[in-house]
DNA sequence: TCGGCCCTGGGG
DNA sequence: CCCCAGGGCCGA
């Protein structure tokens, strides 16, 4: 479900919502999620002040402040027990020793399948919903997720965990250095459908995208990386972004179980160009759109807009009839 | 590099 | 019943 411009709006939806409030209390399901949320985080989220409320490619980034920052602090430092379970002391690092940089963080994906919303505390509770994060206003934050592809989870050292994302992640598709990405495509022969869709290339960009992505670019997603001219990468890398845009501005798409922050749903599945529009008219030329299978995943692209382009003589000739209108 | 797997639900 | 699905991870 949720690829980067899903993510986003789930980011731009919630901050206004959870900055500055406070983490009165977490409760869990028993279903676990891919990355179980471990119960000792609970306690360590609880009485934490939400400081912001970020995105790295697909994940979401809650930064938290450190607990207790009540006007009327212990004298002792140390003083605040969490309530409950007193499994798993959080040993942080150098955290409240007057803001050396490493304050905790809470770290979501939404899997396929994975809603994030805020909803006043109490209201009805709908199936599969793993976490939820009681609020001090009334509200709680919400995790649900049907197939459990997504995950949470609660770090000491935001720092720490930067670094380590940032050596798993690519560049966000908005920072893509020309340089950058010519050689990333021209380097491999692996397809574009499975460099677009390599977090480690560009991150945030997953099946539906990768495929508007293509179209808006006319290439066709199985076209191995190598075989593209430097003109045809920036045509690329230009859609990629435009497309992102796009969808962002239209909230996302929903396909079928996507909602932003506040649980609205999308508005860019009625843009899509190809992507689940297998034999339906090209927006372009009215060509079938067609479905073949890359990297795993359906590739929807148009034949005619988007030919396999034969360099030098080999594979299928694509040009046969004169015009089509 | 790729297939299989992790899950649940919806559609043919 | 079977197959498919926005993602990521693991091992062959």
């Amino acid at each position: 479900m949720p690829e980067l411009p899903e993510v986003e709006t789930v980011v731009r939806d919630l901050r206004p919502m959870l900055a500055g409030r406070t983490v009165t209390g977490v409760r869990q399901s028993k279903s676990k999620l891919r990355r179980p949320w471990k119960p000792a985080w609970s306690a360590d989220a609880t009485g934490a002040r939400i400081e912001g409320v970020r995105r790295r490619g697909k994940w979401i980034l809650i930064d938290l402040g450190p607990k207790d920052p009540s006007p009327t602090p212990p004298p002792g430092g140390e003083g605040l027990k969490t309530k409950g379970s007193a499994l798993a002391p959080p040993s942080f690092l150098g955290k409240g020793a007057g803001g050396l940089g490493s304050s905790p963080l809470l770290r979501v994906h939404l899997g396929m399948t994975g809603q994030f919303t805020v909803v006043p505390a109490g209201a009805p509770e709908p199936d599969h919903l793993h976490l939820v994060f009681a609020l001090d206003n009334k509200k709680e934050l919400r995790l649900r997720d049907p197939r459990r592809f997504g995950s949470a989870e609660y770090f000491a050292n935001r720092n720490a965990l930067e670094t380590e994302m940032n050596a798993e992640l690519g560049p966000e598709p908005f920072d893509l250095d020309p340089d950058y990405f010519r050689g990333a495509v021209r380097g491999t022969r692996r397809n574009l459908k499975a460099l677009l869709l390599d977090q480690k290339v560009v991150a945030g960009v997953g099946n539906i995208y990768a495929d508007e992505a293509c179209f808006r670019a006319g290439l066709h997603p199985g076209r191995p990386g190598k075989s593209l001219s430097p003109d045809e990468c920036d045509r690329l890398r230009d859609s990629i972004e435009a497309v992102l845009t796009r969808a962002i501005e239209s909230r996302g798409s929903t396909i079928r179980d996507y909602v932003g922050g506040s649980g609205l749903r999308g508005g860019f599945q009625n843009e899509l160009a190809v992507y689940g529009r297998a034999d339906e008219p090209c927006p372009t030329c009215e060509t079938a759109i067609a479905v073949a299978r890359h990297a795993g995943r359906a590739s929807h692209y148009c034949p005619r807009c988007q030919p396999v382009k034969s360099k030098a003589g080999r594979s299928k000739v694509v040009k046969s009839k004169n015009r089509a209108p």
